[in-house]
DNA sequence: ACCGCCCTCCACCTTTCGGCTGATGGGGGC
DNA sequence: GCCCCCATCAGCCGAAAGGTGGAGGGCGGT
């Protein structure tokens, strides 16, 4: 028997996903959290379970589930399979990273859904088919990767900052600012901040 | 008894509204669709119900969910209630603009999943608490607001067009670009197009 | 008929941006 | 030790964008 906690901010998901658990003969919901604070007061208390289900963001809370998979793992915690909505190149890399065993989207089918969990119990990688093509076109092009020092950059570029101001904010001087972007240019193929922006957010970077 | 339609692409969602709504003794779902073409067949084909439920967007479809009100409403079909996850205030409006009795969020409650379906087969407005809010908040606001000409130009800065290209695209001159800009910067408080478009998404234009 | 809003366009000027060609120092790999 | 990448900075130039101050036509409301 597969016992899975069940951590989703949306009360209709939570439903779902136990209706389509409890049609299986060899799982069970033993837990229901909506938020990622009483997902890890659960297991800190002795909570026990093969897998957990996990959404990316919770309401306002970008990362609250990459952050909650990273102390589920650092404590040892049951394997954790990412069953979210997003499908951006940064979110799946972000969650793999902190060490989740899978990553699904919600409009897979329900019997991926129950294979994921399973592979996820057995301690196997469980990807999405989109998620493993996004993973797959990324290592085709390894190019497309920016420095941290650039994102950072470009991040302060997609909240409206002049090359003065993001200088300001960064502590550098504008020379350095344009260094780095003119580098972001070249490796995004575009010519201005504004397609820089648009390129970024199309490849899931930002 | 209120029959349900039930249309969202998401296989776990439609699996967590029927498990809520089979709790209720006076709602069933009579028909689940995966996209809005087998919604629109359904119907066209002689399906009745009560209360269509449905998701906004499809997939890659940003718009799915809007155009299907747009045609229910159009056809004198059953009242239509939007489940969806996207609450900014462009969603919202157009789902509202093109007819829809309800607006709903999907990290509702399931008490407030069942009252909304119940207000809407009534034929009376469903908006969930958030979703009041923010048209609240748009109400006091209305200057936020830009005219079609200047979103159209807006949306092509968000794709990397200079001033020039944008013209092009359009059809007009330079100087209009600029013109509609100009106008942009000051209903949006900023003095760039990047703040421009940094301040329109985060009001929810784009 | 008038007013207001939207869309279109023009000219001039200042600021900013992007392209180019550099330079320096630190860190990591071979 | 050497080389490459990253991060930092500089100056110069042409192009683009933003600010100002207009103008005219269309359309809807009062």
């Amino acid at each position: 028997m597969i016992d899975i906690v069940l951590t989703d901010d949306h009360p209709v998901v939570r439903a779902g996903v136990r209706a389509v658990v409890e049609t299986e003969p060899d799982m069970r919901v033993v837990r229901e959290c909506a938020t990622t604070a009483e997902l890890l007061r659960w297991v800190a208390g002795g909570g026990r379970a093969d897998v957990v289900l996990l959404d990316l963001r919770f309401g306002e809370a970008q990362r609250g589930g990459v952050d909650a998979t990273r102390d589920l793992v650092a404590a040892g915690g049951p394997p954790v399979l990412i069953l979210t909505t997003y499908d951006t190149d940064g979110d799946i890399l972000a969650a793999v990273e902190a060490g989740a065993t899978g990553y699904l989207l919600k409009d897979a089918p329900t019997d991926e859904l129950t294979a994921a969990i399973r592979a996820a119990a057995a301690g196997e990688p469980a990807l999405g088919p989109t998620v493993q093509r996004r993973l797959l076109t990324r290592l085709r092009r390894p190019d497309t990767s920016l420095t941290r020092r650039e994102i950072d950059v470009l991040r302060l570029v997609g909240e409206g900052g002049s090359n003065d101001a993001i200088a300001a904010r960064l502590s550098l001087s504008r020379a350095t600012v344009k260094s780095h972007l003119a580098h972001i240019y070249n490796k995004l193929g575009v010519q201005s901040r504004t397609a820089a922006l648009s390129a970024a957010r199309q490849r899931g970077i930002l």
